[in-house]
Order: structure tokens, then C-alpha cells, then sequence
RNA sequence: GUACCCGUAGCUCAGUUGGAUAGAGCGUUGGACUCCGACUCCAGAGGACGGAGGUUCGAAUCCUCUCGGGUACACCA
């Protein structure tokens, strides 16, 4: 693809001596108004090198660079080179690259022959989904489309929380007030008000508790009412899970949850003695860490079982033993920062020099109206809850402003699934986001079905113009004529996204294509609204599709990156 | 107590490998639908970037201190 940055480090660099292409390319800045030029070189820094003033040096630079077709004029402003490109070449390469792109159109293959493990979503059985598991669901999902859209191999994990105590209590509870004609009836919602139910009355009881402990003994031990119980439990909450995955375009390579990893867990603690990093304490093994900072990590309680730090290591030993990763990333929340500099750092310490491939990609905490979410007490909001609203809602709108849109059911689920997602993936992963029914069922401004409905109507000018016999696919056009401000900065936007897709995927950062979105519809608004498409002027109109059709791509390829769909109609 | 993270318009957030007058959206005020889909577009008001020092030709961005909020710190995950 054509890269006017490139070019212009490469016109430059014979004349600053001392610099290389790649130094100046990485000094090339976009000024802060289009009125002062496409591309600049602030050239402050030079003037140390050059031992001249920053002022001096530019007027010279733009004195000294020869003609070049990419290049509409130089200026030099108090400091600053400031490069205009020759709007028409710049247009005619970036819409050539798009329209011969396609759905390829900022895809790399960067990562060919490497293997990404991403862990993502790890609901946990028998509890509900809720918003606090979304940001890690959408997050890990769209990095795992970044990567495989730059050219990775992917294997998505959803470490289920399918192992612990709580399935001692839970089995407790049901052989207490359970019936299998209620769970089958209510399913998660029958399990969960079993299991707040064993919380309140073991707080009077306690014997309940030493009644799950056993129940989760004779689990861990292989009894067959038991397994059979926790078998049935796990299958009910993935069934149910599953429809959440569908509403949100989400799936997985891997089911592995806590449990499987139950037997696989021996030989980590052998080889931790083995290596003599495994220290008794407080009646306890750990792996003392005092040599870096950091409290101890916990490998076995003094009773002997495992912890999830155990259950950790030994998957990730699992994973780079039969993927053979490049990395392994865990989307989990920020909350989790110790324990994964913990474990990681036992890694290393067993001597495996994939330590460093492990990262821990954390993300902000979701509270409700100040309060941390929390099942027990029923500060949650139930992520089914959510998207029935958010499809409702939509399906309002288009009952009011296109009611006899094909589909609508579908539709409606994709724009409000869509606005549930785009508004999780819309701000740095870090920050910390209080939910709000207001803030997630507004769909005016930047949202998801505000791009959703502006790459509907790209769509919907492409068939309109093939209505009236214009092949979008084969379009000639004349880039001279795409002349106006806005289509300017249309193209701008357009070229820009490779290097977002790619700034995304070296942050972990997916917010970074959301916003771009955002910025890319509001280019194409601003240039529909000010200029006429389909108009009689035969080549005015091709021109013009085209940079409609370019827009069409990009939108496209970047919902799916954030994993959105993009109806035609909405 | 110790460590890490966050603190930018009324609200939600961009911008943080230092660069030209700090940007969006929501809300608000005023405009644009006989016109390719108004979930749209245009315009206005609104901010010494928590505070104080420092480094620099230049700081929202880097350093130090400080205030406010969050999180973690041994047998939950």
C-alpha cells in the first residue's frame, strides 16, 4: 500500500545528513490542522545535529526538496516542514488499495507461523453471566480477531470455572430444597437461588458448610452421584452460556475449565520440589518470592489441595506443551495484577524461558452504582437481562423508522447486541466503567449502531446504484474529481486504518479500532451529507461510489474486528 | 502501612515513545427533513488537563512531592 510517510522520510533523508529513512519516517507527525498540511517534520531536534536554527533548517529543507509527483507543495512555518500531498495521487493509491483489498483491507501477515493462546470470558458454572464477565469476553474476543486478521494462529480458551467448593454447596442445596422438575424448569436461575439459599441459611447453619465440604470431597474423589450432579450443573450453564455466546458472536477452541487440569497438577508440585522452590510455611507450600518484591505465591493449602495458582501453572505448562505458543494472554481483570506477577514469576523461576511469552492483560472493575458486582447479594446485572433491553430498544426504533425491514428480529439482535459490546470495547481497557442503563441503551453519537446504520447506508447507496445498472465492483473512476475537503478527509480516515489495526494489536488494545469507528463514520456523514451521489453526472457518480464503496469495506472490516456484525440493512 | 492503577469540559471519554490555538460524544442553546435512510448533519456555549515544584527551545504527556478515588497484599478465583 501507499504510504506517504514513507515517501516523504525517503525524499528527506538525503538531505539531513546523519539520519536514517526510518529515524525521520518515526519524526513525521500529523499537524494538528488540516489547513496547515498532511504530514509535517518539526524540526527542533535537527537543529542540535545541524547546529542551526529549527527555522533555518526548514526554510532550507523546503528550498532543497526537487519535485516529486506525490508532493503538492512544501511550507516551512516558524519551525515546522509542512508537507501538502497531491490530493489526487494520494486518493487514486488508497482507494486502489482498498477496492483491490477488500476484506483483506488491513490485514497483515505479520504473525505467520505464530500460535496465540488467548483466555477470555472463563465464566463461572452455575452462576449467572453477567456484565462484569463481558469485558472480558469482548475483549478477548476481539484481540483473538485482531490476531488472526494480522496473520496469527489462534486457539481462544474459555477457562471455565468449573471446579472449587462451590460445587459442595451447591449439590448441598439441592439435596436440601433442590427438585430436578425446578432446575430443569428455571436452570441457572434455579441453581443460583439454591446457592444464595445455602448462604443464608449455613450463616444460622453451620453444619452446612462441613456438609459441602464433604459433598466436594466425595466430588474431588471421583463419587458418582457426585460427578454425575456437577456433570449435569455444568451442562445446564453451558447451554445457557452458549446462547449468550450466539447473541454475541462469540466461540472458542477450547472448553478446558478448572477440572481439567485436576490431574495434571501432580507433576508441577513434583517438579517444584524438584527444583527446590517449594517451601513449607505456615503449615502450607509456597515458592517464597522475598527476592523480588513480592508476597509468596501459594502452591498447596496446609490441607494438602491445590490452589488456582497451581491450577494456573499447570495449564499454562499444558498449553505450551500442545500449542507451542508465541504467547499466551489472560484477559482478566486488573484486580488479578499480583497473582499473575506472582505465577509468572514461578514459571521463571522453573526455568522456562517462556515466561516472558505470558501476559496478563487486565482490565477495569464494572461497578453499579458505586458497589462492586456480586452475585450473593444481587448487585449484578445479568448480561441476558441486558441484551433483551438493548434488543427491545432497537427493535423500537425500527418498528418506528423502517417497519417493514426484512429480518428485523435478527437484525435488532445484531444492533443491540452491538451497542452492548461497542460501548465495552469503547474506552481503555484500565479504566474503571460504572454501569449505566442510560449511558448503554443511548444509541445516538459514538455508538455501535451509530456505525452500524452509516455502514447501512453505504450499503444501502451501493444497491441503489446497482438498481440503476452501475456495477460497484467494476468501477472506473476519476479521482480528480473526489476534490472537495470531505472526500479529502474521508480518504484520510480510510488510509489510516492498517496502522490502527496494527497499533491495536501491539497494545492489546481494541478500544483503539472502536474509536476509529467512530471517526471513520463521522468522516463519511460529513462527506455524505455535503455532496450528492447518485447523480446523473456519470463520472462524478463512479467517483464518488467508489470512495462509498471504500468506506463500505472499512467499516465492514473493522466492526468484525470488535466483533460486530454489519447488516446491509437496518 | 506497602505496592500498583486512575484523576482532562456538567457527564462519559480521546489525546500520554514531549511539539504548532487541548479534541469527540452525551446533555444544553440555536439551526437543517417536498432532498441518495434525520439512529443523521451544521453552529454556539462549556476546560490554565487534581494541586505544587522541577527538567526542556517546548509538558496534559517526563521527574519529585502532594491531594482525591480504586485495587491488591497467605491458604477464594
Amino acid at each position: 500500500m501507499y504510504n506517504a510517510k514513507m515517501e516523504i522520510s525517503k525524499i528527506l533523508a538525503p538531505l539531513i545528513p546523519g539520519l536514517e529513512p526510518n529515524q525521520i519516517y518515526d519524526m513525521l507527525e500529523v499537524p494538528p490542522n488540516p489547513e496547515m498540511g498532511d504530514l509535517a517534520l518539526p524540526c527542533f531536534k535537527l537543529s542540535r545535529i545541524l547546529r542551526k536554527s529549527p527555522v533555518q533548517i526548514a526554510e532550507e529543507l523546503a528550498a532543497g526538496i526537487p519535485a516529486d509527483e506525490n508532493i503538492d507543495r512544501i511550507e516551512s512555518v516558524s519551525g515546522y516542514l509542512n508537507f501538502f500531498l497531491n490530493q489526487n495521487h494520494y486518493i487514486r493509491q488508497v482507494l486502489c488499495h482498498i477496492m483491490e483489498s477488500g476484506q483483506a483491507y488491513g490485514s497483515s501477515d505479520i504473525g505467520k507461523g505464530k500460535t496465540i493462546v488467548i483466555d477470555y470470558s472463563y465464566p463461572n458454572i452455575a452462576k449467572p453471566f453477567h456484565v462484569g464477565h463481558l469485558r472480558s469476553t469482548s475483549i478477548g474476543n476481539s484481540l483473538y480477531r485482531l490476531y488472526k486478521f494480522s496473520g496469527y494462529n489462534c486457539v481462544g480458551i474459555n477457562h471455565l470455572g468449573d471446579w472449587g467448593t462451590q460445587f459442595g454447596k451447591l449439590i448441598t442445596a439441592y439435596k436440601h430444597w433442590g427438585s430436578k422438575e425446578a432446575v430443569q424448569k428455571n436452570l441457572i436461575k434455579e441453581l443460583v437461588s439454591l446457592y444464595v439459599k445455602f448462604h443464608k441459611e449455613a450463616e444460622k447453619d453451620d453444619s452446612l458448610n462441613d456438609e459441602a465440604r464433604e459433598w466436594f470431597l466425595r466430588l474431588e474423589q471421583g463419587d458418582e452421584e457426585a460427578l454425575e450432579l456437577w456433570q449435569w450443573f455444568k451442562d445446564i450453564s453451558l447451554e445457557e452460556y452458549q446462547q449468550v455466546y450466539d447473541l454475541l458472536d462469540v466461540s472458542f477452541d477450547s472448553y478446558h475449565g478448572e477440572a481439567f487440569y485436576n490431574d495434571k497438577m501432580e507433576p508441577v508440585i513434583q517438579k517444584l520440589k524438584d527444583k527446590n522452590l517449594l517451601k513449607e510455611s505456615e503449615g502450607a507450600m509456597i515458592v517464597d518470592l522475598s527476592d523480588e518484591d513480592m508476597p509468596p505465591c501459594l502452591i498447596l493449602k496446609a490441607d494438602g489441595s491445590t490452589l488456582y495458582a497451581t491450577r494456573d501453572i499447570a495449564a499454562a505448562i499444558y498449553r505450551k506443551k500442545t500449542y507451542d505458543f508465541d504467547k499466551c494472554i489472560y484477559v482478566t481483570g486488573v484486580s488479578q495484577n499480583l497473582h499473575f506477577k506472582q505465577w509468572f514469576k514461578v514459571i521463571e523461576k522453573m526455568g522456562y524461558e517462556w515466561h516472558k511469552d505470558l501476559y496478563h492483560v487486565p482490565f477495569g472493575t464494572v461497578s453499579i452504582g458505586g458497589e462492586r458486582l456480586a452475585t450473593r447479594t444481587g448487585n449484578v446485572v445479568l448480561l441476558e437481562d441486558l441484551l433483551n433491553k438493548a434488543i427491545e430498544k432497537t427493535l423500537e426504533i425500527i418498528d418506528a423508522k423502517n417497519p417493514h425491514l426484512e429480518n428485523k428480529h435478527e437484525i435488532a439482535k445484531q444492533m443491540g447486541g452491538g451497542a452492548v459490546i461497542f460501548s465495552d470495547l469503547f474506552s481503555n481497557r484500565i479504566k474503571d466503567v460504572s454501569f449505566s442503563w442510560d449511558e448503554i441503551l443511548n444509541f445516538d453519537g459514538e455508538t455501535g449502531p451509530y456505525v452500524q446504520y452509516t455502514h447501512a447506508r453505504t450499503c444501502s447507496l451501493l444497491k441503489k446504484a446497482e438498481e440503476s445498472g452501475v456495477n460497484a465492483e467494476e468501477l472506473e473512476f476519476d479521482s480528480s474529481l473526489l476534490n472537495s475537503k470531505e472526500e479529502y478527509q474521508l480518504v484520510k480516515s480510510l488510509a489510516e486504518f492498517p496502522e490502527k489495526v496494527s497499533q491495536a494489536v501491539e497494545e492489546l488494545e481494541p478500544s483503539i479500532i472502536t474509536r476509529y469507528l467512530v471517526n471513520l463514520a463521522q468522516a463519511f456523514n460529513r462527506f455524505y451529507h455535503n455532496h450528492s451521489i447518485l447523480l446523473e453526472d456519470k463520472e462524478l457518480k463512479h467517483a464518488r461510489l467508489t470512495l462509498v464503496k471504500a468506506a463500505k469495506v472499512t467499516l465492514y472490516n473493522g466492526l468484525r474486528l470488535i466483533g460486530l456484525h454489519a447488516p446491509e440493512r437496518v
